[in-house]
DNA sequence: TGTACATCAGTGAACGCGCGTTCACTGATGTAC
DNA sequence: TGTACATCAGTGAACGCGCGTTCACTGATGTAC
């Protein structure tokens, strides 16, 4: 990558990764609009030229997250067609990995208090994305026996929160909630034990 | 509350006080010593009469933290004696309730980062009071029909992960993430459909 | 009960520092002719 | 192709501010006799 002079010639995607590491490094709330400058190699004062403040920063971010959270969803969800519960867990596991992948993301996302009506980009992003995961839940839903079979919004929250649970807790270098068990298998079999509480699964499987 | 003096009275708890107010309005990483002094209504130099800094002062309050906890659990852990499944749910329900009644606690706990093992009082605190968590898995584990039981530690990495995602997505006030169905729900509800996955409630229950 | 003294828990001033934000500026780039 | 000029994207100095941390200090409390 070539030295550049006076310009930069791509500072805003510059600060977008260095807000991102900081992120990762710090937590959302742990870093300044100063450091995200430095991180980048320019005065604070270039920062404006691009963003309004430290938080419009952060929105960038996570609306850019939104946008590779919702090909990464969109892709899975078709990749495991034309099977409802074979899409379903295509996502389960495209989630879990773009949480591994792109931590920084994913922290602006769900972590940053960032607003996700903070502007219309940012909403829109946001909503595609959230919606291939309602989809495909929505899809799932229609095979468990009428007579067991919870509101696709309850039945999608509940895989949601164990993911992000799992995300949270053992996807991250927390420490003193170690697990012996890889966040992946954890997901997966979580997953495949609620599935089959709802009859989605053979009992025996 | 009689306004004192020149000495506050009890200082050390209102400063842990003032941290948990800030962490539940700013986050862990979101304000600084001085406010917390504010707070408690004293100069920040006060605040090395009690603590080493700020990090300490978070680190007390996580470790009140686990006290409580641990407090609230072993009493629902025993409320629900001598059956496993009900201990077992009841400490569920007792999971959510300290999360929604103490989140500036919570958080300390569960997502400052300060680890576990940043003093020996905390991490004996925090080992009472996962310790509870772990025993009332291991208990019901017992229940599990053997050709489908999965490791106690899984088990309760499972629910732990499902009840930590349900406080964080749907007890804050986490925009964007609103569901229809209030937290306790959702985690009563999910915790029976995976209980369902692995033999312990009736199919039809 | 009174007094002298030790201990304790807070003050407030001081320090150097990095922050966010503004501003006039300047070097680089793009474009009209 | 060359030149003049407009636009753009960054600089660097400046500002006032709040921060963490230290220090000698002082007011309040506790205790010995």
């Amino acid at each position: 990558m070539p030295k550049r002079g006076y310009h930069h010639g791509n500072l805003k995607e510059a600060l977008v990764n260095g807000c991102l590491k900081l992120i990762e490094a710090k937590g959302p709330t742990g870093f300044t609009l100063s450091e995200a400058a430095r991180e980048a190699g320019v005065t604070p004062a270039a920062v404006y030229r691009h963003f309004e403040g430290r938080e419009d920063l952060i929105a960038e971010a996570a609306r850019q997250g939104y946008e590779i959270f919702g090909d990464l969803m969109e892709h899975a969800y078709d990749k495991g067609q034309p099977s409802a519960l074979s899409a379903f867990e295509s996502t389960g596991r495209a989630y879990l990995a773009f949480a591994r992948k792109f931590p920084g993301h994913y922290v602006a996302m769900f972590e940053s208090g960032i607003s996700i009506n903070r502007n219309p980009e940012l909403n829109a992003a946001a909503t595609r994305a959230l919606g291939v995961l309602e989809k495909a839940a929505e899809d799932l839903s229609q095979h468990i026996p009428a007579d067991k079979r919870p509101p696709p919004a309850m039945f999608s929250a509940h895989i949601w929160a164990l993911s992000h649970g799992v995300v949270e807790l053992f996807a991250r270098g927390s420490p003193g909630t170690i697990s012996p068990y890889p966040p992946e298998d954890l997901l997966e079999t979580g997953i495949g034990v609620y599935l089959r509480g709802l009859g989605l699964i053979s009992p025996d499987a």
